[in-house]
RNA sequence: GGGCCCGUAGGGUAGCUUGGUCAUCCUUGUGGCUUUGGGAGCCAUAGACUCCGGUUCGAAUCCGGGCGGGCCCA
């Protein structure tokens, strides 16, 4: 047999085109079905949805360990309760869909879709806390919201219904607040290992933050386009939101005071950012500990054998599910190269190969997805060996990522420097140093072609932001703030 | 908000300028034979002109509108 040319493979996937390979292997993947009628809507399919299933779990795990409890509020929300906090209409006012009829009457109070839930609960935290007893109140919901996007969408990056995780938590004072908030970025972190996913903390600039806020700190990641994704948030509201919803506890002191709040979401962008930053030419790769499947065993059927075969693949995939593995067995009526495409296409970590030469010596053949290799593993050594193997991959992936972020921010001084920098087709993360002067920050940007992310935090413990002498990359006035700047999805 | 482009089987396409046999090819689905350690082959079979209106003896093709999708600028 000749060897394929591109032209006549089936799929043909180049990263290096980084846009439509990602609409692609969304697509062939089969994470998305893409041709439901309604623009940003998708359906989401088998695989899709069991990988955003184990990905709820990790969160979940975390918040459940941190002490939250799982809520689930209504989706309607009347155009009343909406309205109290200001600013928040005003974030939101141009992106909800509203509900303005019950069969063929017209409404007294419209109803609108949440575009998140604030609104939703607050109402309801106010008769829910009373006393200090009360407090800390640590609830979760992972639920889907809606917004009226005007831009173009895309599968899991920009989506009209969202599939959203929220946080919502009332505190007696803004130091616990702010406790909750350093508690999110530790959550945040352990997600983010689960899934290979390195990140960056950056305080968004006052102009940019969350309707309502006070302050919000952005989870960004880096795409291999070099844009940054957003894939979670973190906002300490203070009395933003419990004076105008009336959320108020008595003290140990007799007196009503308002809660301190804060929130932090997460999104499917998760996915977007998995499917981006870990997929190849040749399709996706899941991280392990995420993955719906994490093993694949494609058994090779010889002529004459083939009952022998499968019962043996059958009674290794009953072993390994025993231990604890996810496992899927492929006995399709096809053949063993079709499935390994197939599978390849879907990132499954590791493929299993058994066949009747196997079975005589003992052994099966691991092949990796993320390094194409393939070897002979004991049966007798089976359940160390698949540990082993899944923890390389889970590192593997975890140190390609690092590297994208790493070649992806750089340090720049001066606005010549950057514009020299990205004279060589470099287009990542500046970070500088900025006095504070919106005249600079606009100059900024114009000349960078980029938007202010924010202000880089340390690190997860402390949460406190990153400052350097130095001086503003327009201005040249001296400064120790550090600002980032990016292109972002 | 302003401008531009595109809708042909499940997916990708040819045909449209110049209207005229059964609408092309690849992929896919189904039944069978055969094969199985990286996308096998053969036979049979299934499946489409976005919708509404107009022009015409005759429309995938020309015209108008709707719906859906995409791009660029602000």
């Amino acid at each position: 047999m000749h060897e394929m040319s591109d032209d006549e493979r089936k799929i043909v996937l180049d990263k290096s085109n980084f846009s439509d390979w990602y609409n692609d292997v969304v697509e062939v993947a089969g994470l998305s079905e893409k041709r439901y009628p309604v623009k940003g809507m998708n359906v989401w399919t088998p695989y899709g949805w069991k990988l955003m299933q184990f990905i709820d779990a990790s969160i979940r795990r975390e918040c459940d360990a941190t002490g939250h409890d799982e809520v689930c509020f209504p989706l309607l929300i009347p155009k009343t309760e909406f309205q109290k906090e200001k600013d928040h209409i005003k974030g939101f006012d141009a992106e909800v869909y509203w509900v303005t009829h019950g069969g063929l009457n017209e409404l007294d109070i419209p109803l609108l879709l949440r575009p998140t839930s604030e609104t939703a609960m607050y109402p309801i935290f106010s008769l829910w806390v009373r006393s200090h007893n009360d407090l800390p109140l640590k609830t979760y919901q992972i639920v889907n919201t809606f917004r009226y996007e005007t831009k173009m969408t895309r599968s899991f990056i920009r989506v009209r219904e969202i599939h959203f995780f929220e946080a919502h938590t009332c505190h007696d004072s803004f130091e616990d607040a702010e406790r909750q908030i350093r508690e999110d970025c530790m959550i945040m972190d352990r997600v983010a290992k689960d899934l290979c996913l390195p990140y960056l903390l950056v305080k968004r600039p006052d102009w940019d933050k969350f309707a309502g806020a006070v302050y919000t700190i952005g989870v960004d990641t880096l795409m291999p386009s070099m844009k940054t994704l957003q894939l979670g948030s973190i906002h300490q509201y203070r009395e933003n939101f419990s004076v105008p919803y009336d959320i108020k506890y008595e003290g140990q002191d007799a007196q009503f005071h308002y809660c301190h709040q804060t929130t932090y979401g997460m999104s499917e962008r998760l996915v977007g950012a998995i499917v981006g930053i870990h997929g190849d030419d040749k399709g996706v790769i899941i991280p392990p500990k995420i993955a719906p499947f994490q093993f694949v065993i494609i058994p090779i059927l010889a002529k004459g054998k083939t009952e022998v075969v499968l019962d043996e693949a059958r009674k290794l995939q009953e072993e390994m599910k025993a231990m604890g593995f996810r496992v899927k067995l492929d006995d399709r009526d096809q053949r063993p190269g079709s499935k390994h495409y197939d599978w390849e296409i879907k990132g499954v970590p590791i493929r299993i190969e058994i066949g009747p030469r196997d079975i005589e010596k003992g052994t099966i053949v691991f092949a990796r997805r993320d390094l194409s290799s393939k070897s002979f593993i004991k049966r007798s050594e089976l359940k160390a060996e698949a540990e082993k193997a899944l923890e390389e991959v889970q590192d593997e992936l975890h140190r390609r990522a690092r590297e994208i972020v790493d070649n992806g921010v750089r340090d720049v001084d001066s606005l010549d420097d950057g514009i020299k920098l990205l004279g060589t087709g470099w287009d990542g993360v500046i970070s500088t140093h900025w006095c504070g002067e919106m005249d600079c920050a606009e100059e900024m940007e114009k000349v960078l072609d980029k938007t202010f992310l924010g202000f880089p935090l340390k690190d997860v413990d402390t949460v406190e932001e990153e400052k350097s002498p130095g001086n503003c990359m327009f201005c040249g006035r001296p400064t120790e703030t550090v600002v980032m700047l990016s292109k972002s999805y």
